[in-house]
DNA sequence: AAATAATACTTGCAAAATACAACTGTTTTA
DNA sequence: TAAAACAGTTGTATTTTGCAAGTATTATTT
């Protein structure tokens, strides 16, 4: 690789994600919830069932934030909270019904979403397109482990 | 492309970027300004000399909000910001010595994370993955500017 | 040329997001 | 059995954020 390309690499990448970013906003914003609670209700719907250790790993959040998020979605009714009988300290949260349709919402926006933007790359290109997010998402794995 | 490619897609570019957020923050978090801050300076320094408004679009956030971090900036002697002589309603923001230096601190780091991502891609597949990324950016610009 | 509109930026205010530390309750370990 | 570790909650303080209302400047309209 010539000198340049990891600088390229990154904007790239930059201009990448500040698009997405911005989408996937304006994209939430449908719901009646705030975005973060959003990301909260996919992961719990992708998940069926989740602690809230795990949610705020995933989400990248301290366990107070996520305590509190999930407490919205409980007053909210989208979600519910009861804890583990095999361990009490973990909490078993899952997505009410009225949850459940609006992550369906979400999902399917998502994905229309993403059916059009795999739609505005040449049909012939689209394997390599995703041959090569595995690629960069392998490195980025390989790169985190390995420090 | 399959029905379910869309999804694919979709798993990968919330991994990729999730990824990303995390090690950008952690790789950005070594300079004593915040994150907000540091994007700013990034935007500033590439720019040489930009516009609150300008600035603000860049980083998808609302004029009063960029008023405030860039107020911070001058007042860590990090930038400047006086009107433009040609529009009084415009500013001219830039950094200042010691902003450059701190500019210059998270371009290498940066820079060099990347280089790592671009190394732990195999060679013969980088062009591959640079083309990719064009062609995912190509696409998101094409459905912005069409609904 | 004067009044109006548009633009760039700032500031007051309030709301939301967030994290740290201290706490409770539960399970594991020593 | 006592101590340590863990999951989650709550108090508190800070930070981030945006909207709305303000000032100052320039462009437009009449």
């Amino acid at each position: 690789m010539t000198l340049k390309d990891e600088k390229y690499l990154r904007q790239l990448i930059k201009i990448l994600i500040r698009n997405l970013g911005i989408l996937e906003k304006s994209e939430f914003s449908c719901c009646g919830a705030t975005l973060g609670q959003c990301h909260a209700i996919v992961e719990i719907g992708t998940a069926g069932e989740i602690s809230l250790n795990q949610l705020a790993e995933l989400l990248n959040l301290d366990n107070s934030t996520m305590s509190r998020t999930v407490n919205n979605l409980v007053n909210q009714r989208l979600a519910e909270r009861k804890s583990d009988p095999e361990d009490r300290r973990y909490l078993k949260i899952r997505l009410t019904e009225e949850g459940e349709k609006v992550y369906k919402t979400i999902e399917e926006s998502m994905n229309s979403y993403f059916y059009e933007i795999l739609g505005a790359i040449p049909q012939e290109k689209q394997p390599q397109v995703m041959e090569s997010l595995e690629l960069l998402v392998a490195a980025l794995k390989k790169i985190k482990c390995c420090n």
